[in-house]
DNA sequence: AAGCCGGGGCT
DNA sequence: AGCCCAGGCTT
C-alpha cells in the first residue's frame, strides 16, 4: 500500500470507527488505558464466543468477582459456576490461574508482560496491552484476517502474513482504538457471509470488493470430522439434588456432571452401565431416557439410567455444569410434569 | 503443523 | 439437520 494511501486507510477507518463503532461495556475508560481487569476478562471471554453471548457473561462474572483480587480469592469452583454454559472451560481455568499471578504481582505493563500468563496468547496479549497499555502491537484474529484478506485479494492467508500485514497498517498514534476499528469492521461490516460493501469505509481500497466477488476472500479452513460418542450415565437423586461427580481431563475438565461412563468402541452400552453401577454401588437402573448433544467437534448420545445409591448428593444448582448433564436433568423434570399431568 | 476444546446462530 | 464461527494449548 503507497503512503497516500496508508494515510488515507487509516482515516478513514477511525473515522468511521469514531462514528460507527461498536459501544461496549469494557470500552469504558480512556482511549490505550482501559482498565486492564475489565479488558482482560472480557478478551478471554470473547475467544471463540460472540459478542452478544459474551455481554450476558460478562455482566455475571463482573457482578460476581468485581476486582482481580475477588477472581483470585475465590475456589475455582465458583469460577466455573459464573462461566457456565459459556463453553472452552480451560478459559476460566486459565483466567482463575492467572489472576493468583496478577493478585500478586500486579497487572502487566506489556506485550510480553501479559503474554506469560495462562490462557493468554499472541491475539489477546496484543488486544489487552493496546488497550489498557498503549502498546504498539497490531491484533490478528478472525476478524483481522478477513479483514485484510479481502483488502489484497488473498485467498490463503497465513498467520504471518496476516501478522506482517496488520503491523504496517496499524496506526502507532491510536494502536488500541485501530485494533477496535478493523476487529469491528470485520464483526458489523466485512462479515463473513453476506459483506455490507456499500457500507464499508474502505471499500475503495479493497481488491475483494472491486473483484465483484469478496467472499471467496479468505477460502474456507477444512474442518474436522464430527466424531460420534456413546456413554451411560446415572441419575442418582432428582433434577434438584443428585449424585454429581467432578470430570477430570480435557472433555469439560473441572465441571460437575451425572457419573458417566464411555461405551467403548465395540461394546455394548450395557457393559458400560455394568461398570457404572459397580462404581457407584448403585442398583435398580431404570432407563430414563436418552440425550444427544453436539459440540463442534463431537455428537454425544448417551443414555440416562435413574438407579439408587447411598452415595452423598449434591445441589445441582451450585455445581458448574454443562449442556450435556442439564439436558439428562431435563429428562428428571419432564417426567415429573408428565406425571403431575397425569395425576391431575 | 495438526488436533483438541463448547456453545449458539443461521439457513 | 447441517453449516458456520474461532484463540490457546497440547502433542
Amino acid at each position: 500500500m503507497l503512503p497516500t494511501d496508508l494515510a488515507a486507510f487509516r482515516t478513514a477507518l477511525l473515522n468511521w470507527f469514531g462514528a460507527a463503532g461498536r459501544d461496549l461495556p469494557w470500552r469504558a475508560g480512556a482511549e490505550g488505558a482501559r482498565d486492564p481487569y475489565r479488558v482482560w476478562v472480557s478478551e478471554i471471554l470473547l475467544q471463540q464466543t460472540q459478542v452478544a453471548r459474551g455481554l450476558l457473561y460478562y455482566e455475571r462474572f463482573l457482578t460476581t468477582f468485581p476486582t482481580v483480587q475477588a477472581l483470585a480469592a475465590a475456589p475455582v469452583e465458583d469460577v466455573l459456576k459464573a462461566w457456565e454454559g459459556c463453553g472452552y472451560y480451560a478459559r476460566a481455568r486459565n483466567l482463575h490461574r492467572a489472576a493468583k499471578q496478577v493478585a500478586q504481582q500486579g497487572f502487566p505493563t506489556t506485550y510480553e508482560g501479559w503474554l506469560a500468563l495462562p490462557g493468554v496468547g499472541p491475539y489477546t496479549a496484543a488486544a489487552i496491552s493496546s488497550l489498557s497499555c498503549g502498546e504498539k502491537r497490531a491484533v490478528n484474529d478472525g476478524n483481522v484476517r478477513r479483514v485484510l484478506a479481502r483488502l489484497y485479494g488473498e485467498k490463503t492467508p497465513t498467520e504471518a502474513w496476516v501478522q506482517q500485514r496488520a503491523d504496517e497498517l496499524l496506526d502507532p498514534d491510536r494502536p488500541g482504538a485501530w485494533n477496535e476499528a478493523v476487529m469491528d469492521l470485520g464483526a458489523t461490516t466485512c462479515t463473513p457471509k453476506k459483506p455490507r460493501c456499500p457500507e464499508c469505509p474502505v471499500s475503495a481500497l479493497c481488491t475483494a470488493f472491486q473483484s465483484g466477488e469478496p467472499t471467496v476472500y479468505p477460502a474456507p479452513k477444512a474442518r474436522a470430522a464430527v466424531k460420534e460418542l456413546r456413554a451411560v450415565a446415572l441419575l442418582i437423586g432428582d433434577d434438584r439434588e443428585a449424585v454429581l461427580e467432578q470430570r477430570s481431563g480435557t472433555l469439560l475438565g473441572g465441571l460437575f456432571g451425572l457419573p458417566l461412563e464411555e461405551v467403548k468402541g465395540s461394546e455394548q452400552p450395557e457393559a458400560a452401565l455394568s461398570r457404572l453401577l459397580t462404581r457407584l454401588h448403585a442398583q435398580e437402573p431404570a432407563l430414563l431416557g436418552t440425550v444427544t448433544h453436539t459440540m463442534t467437534h463431537r455428537h454425544i448420545r448417551m443414555d440416562v439410567y435413574r438407579a439408587r445409591a447411598q452415595s452423598p448428593r449434591a445441589r445441582v444448582q451450585d455445581a458448574a455444569l454443562s449442556r450435556l448433564d442439564h439436558k439428562a436433568l431435563a429428562l428428571m423434570k419432564a417426567r415429573q410434569e408428565s406425571l403431575f399431568n397425569f395425576d391431575s
